[in-house]
DNA sequence: GATAGCTCAGCCAC
DNA sequence: CGTGGCTGAGCTAT
């Protein structure tokens, strides 16, 4: 919203600049700016890649909207139209009396070769079944070969996928055997159903993987055709029409951590062959120079491109790793070294190929700032919101000497006038530290149709109409797992200057699918001006409507027998009135967002109960992986045709710079 | 074509 | 909390 403001309307002497955000100790700190801006690109919003045949746009308060009246949530919770999971539960033919087990590898009924933990009769079996019924929607030519948006569409429904079995697998009791590792299992299930892209294998570049791009599993590099070892850090293919028979050539290589690799300069990287590792029955050896090794040697002499994968330890969640694509190298040298354990190793040195802008450079800068905020370059303050949220957002500016957003009070979440009473039946829940997603309960769960709405990372699992949270009456602790929107956000924001575009948000932190990032913060107003003179427009931008027109998007994941028209899978929001939300004098981050026609951003209406009061939230959540320093976006929607007697037409129309191949060219 | 072997995962327990 | 152990997946090679 700050985008339209200050891209296109504002004259620059019309704030006063002194008065930046009011934050008075650090307003003399004096902000550097560097000669160029070399910083990776902004706003590199991808096209929307999303399930080309669901696009369609949906009203979501059926006919006119009524002038906007005092809104009154009353509806019954217990009416959610969502549905638990076990309503997912498929007829098997004969999968009754067919699970004695013959062997740990013994394929389940059906097409799909899903393997299984055996014990009789098991439900979950029947569920995950249930989940392999969706239509891949991917041609053996795409299977092959991708593009962008395919590259994107499978990313999403793996981890639609996966965000689904992790939720199954929190629902079961602590120790059952089942549903171990949702990504494995849903890796298998999309491999089985032919879901990927990119599955031949090729030297250099993979179609619709770019620089920069971040996954979060092995198995996805494994979808995308980027690496297709599970494990292995090497992959390598056969080097056609080679003089040398059985020749294979390195393909890419993922460099984690795992062996001695020097990796300080992100134009260089001296990767430690494989093998020779000391295991639970096994010394440590000398490598052998087969397979992998074998293969960059071979790199080596014919000089092939080499994918290049680099892993990093989450920063937002240790105990997991966080891979990113960072171009093609070529293996310049190669030598043996004795290892740590005093057997040899085989070193090898990639470089760059140039005309890349690297990805890892920018890891390891952020890295830099992460210790010392201040070394930022363009900061002009280390944390805009003074402390009002337990994470701080820095204010950068690399692109001019703008010092900063005009003038506005930090709030931390939406305030709703007093004159709105909104009554809601507090139904607390009874649990006593933390809301158990498999407790069925717990009235929580009941509220969300049963199932539990979050996994681990506060990842939201599904798109719903309404998302109820734990509130003040529940006498859980604040730790519990459905508090997730409202103990503040977690992310390392910062504001910055774009472009052409005004002041725009993103993120130091790489951001999964799915990860709650902030609400909408504001004050709930009762209707729009519709004015002519630049003051209230100006003020226009800067108002969340509900009662827009929102391109409607698949994000959950899809099952056959959830067809058209039911309910269980809907994704569209259900808010009892239509809510305005001015941002304009006091709001968060949020304000900062822009508007982009490939969002990577999406949000959702959430409430939880506070003194008896119950209030809809508008929360955002991550549509996709996001690497840092991207861009956050949202599609800001189009308002109502209904609404166009009431103003001259254009309602404030303006260019847009998202800059997506989707682009409608302009937005509101 | 089945299957054992290989391996810079990813968990959870300790 | 780091570390160890353990079960794994797809691909490769036999």
């Amino acid at each position: 919203m700050e985008g339209g403001f200050a891209g296109n309307t504002v004259q620059p002497n019309s704030f006063d600049k002194s008065k930046v955000l009011d934050v008075k100790p650090l307003r003399s700190l004096h902000p550097v700016f560097p000669g160029e801006t070399n910083g990776p690109p902004f706003a590199s919003a991808p096209p929307n890649g999303s399930f080309p045949s669901g696009f369609s746009p949906f009203f979501p308060f059926g006919g006119p909207q009524g002038s906007p009246s005092t809104p009154v949530l009353n509806h019954n919770p217990f009416n959610s139209t969502a549905v638990p999971i076990r309503s997912f539960r498929a007829e098997l033919p004969g999968s009754n009396g067919e699970n004695v087990r013959s062997s740990n590898k013994r394929k389940l009924a059906g097409s799909s070769s899903v393997k299984k933990k055996v014990k009789r009769g098991n439900e979950s079996e029947l569920e995950l079944a249930a989940l392999t019924n969706f239509k891949p929607g991917i041609s053996a030519a795409e299977k092959d070969d991708g593009n962008r948006e395919l590259v994107e569409n499978v990313l999403m429904r793996f981890d639609a996928l996966r965000r689904k079995l992790s939720q199954m697998e929190d629902a079961k009791e602590p120790h059952s055997e089942v549903f171990k590792r949702a990504n494995l299992k849903s890796g298998n299930i999309m491999f089985t159903k032919g879901v990927r892209t990119n599955g031949k294998k090729r030297i250099g570049v993979v179609p619709g993987v770019e620089i920069g791009d971040t996954f979060f599993f092995r198995m996805e590099l494994i979808l995308v055709g980027v690496h297709s070892q599970s494990m292995a850090g090497i992959d390598f293919m056969p080097m056609k029409g080679s003089d040398i028979v059985g020749e294979r050539v390195a393909v890419s290589i993922v460099s984690s951590g795992g062996y001695e690799d020097d990796a300080e300069d992100p134009d260089v990287l001296v990767y430690t062959g494989q093998g020779g590792n000391a295991s639970a029955d096994k010394e440590a050896s000398d490598q052998k120079l087969v397979r992998g090794n074998l293969a960059l040697e071979r790199s080596l002499h014919r000089g092939n491109e080499v994918r290049v994968i680099r892993g990093f330890k989450d920063v937002t969640n240790q105990s997991s790793k966080v891979y990113v694509y960072d171009g093609v190298f070529k293996v310049q040298e190669s030598w043996i070294e004795k290892g740590k354990s005093g057997c040899n190793t085989f070193k090898y040195k990639l470089v760059r190929m140039p005309g890349q802008t690297g990805a890892f450079a920018t890891w390891k800068s952020i890295q830099k700032w992460r210790a010392d905020p201040s070394s930022r370059d363009g900061l002009i303050l280390p944390d805009l919101t003074s402390g009002a949220e337990s994470t701080p957002v820095s204010l950068v500016n690399e692109v001019d000497d703008e010092k900063g957003p005009s003038y506005f009070t930090y709030i931390s979440t939406v305030k709703y006038p007093k004159s709105f009473k909104l009554v809601q039946a507090s139904v607390g829940c009874n649990c006593s530290d933390a809301c158990k997603p498999g407790n069925s309960n717990c009235s929580c769960n009941q509220t969300n149709g049963g199932d539990f709405p979050y996994i681990a990372n506060s990842i939201l699992v599904c798109r719903k109409p309404m998302i109820y949270e734990c509130g003040s009456s529940c006498p859980c602790f604040r730790n519990c797992k459905n508090r997730v929107s409202q103990t503040g956000f977690k992310v390392r924001f910062e504001v910055f200057k774009t472009i052409d575009r005004g002041w725009g948000l993103r993120s130091w932190d790489p951001i999964r699918a799915g990860t709650f990032l902030c609400e909408y913060a504001g004050e709930v107003i009762e209707k729009v001006k519709e004015g002519q003179d630049g003051e209230e427009r100006e003020n226009n931008n800067y108002v969340f409507h509900t009662n827009r027109i929102y391109e409607s998007f698949k994000w959950n994941h899809e099952t056959e027998s959830a067809g058209e028209g039911s309910s269980n899978t809907s994704e569209d929001f259900d808010i009892p009135s239509p809510l305005l939300i001015s941002s304009k004098n006091s709001g968060n981050v949020a304000r900062f967002m822009n508007h982009s026609c490939s969002p990577n951003v999406f949000w959702q209406p959430i409430t939880y109960e506070q003194n008896n009061e119950a209030f809809v939230h508008i929360v955002f959540f991550a549509k996709k992986h996001i690497p840092p320093l991207t861009e956050l976006t949202y599609d800001y929607g189009t308002p109502p045709h209904t609404d166009e007697k009431e103003s001259n037409g254009d309602h404030g129309k303006k260019k847009c710079l998202c800059g997506s191949p989707n682009c409608r060219g302009y937005y509101y």
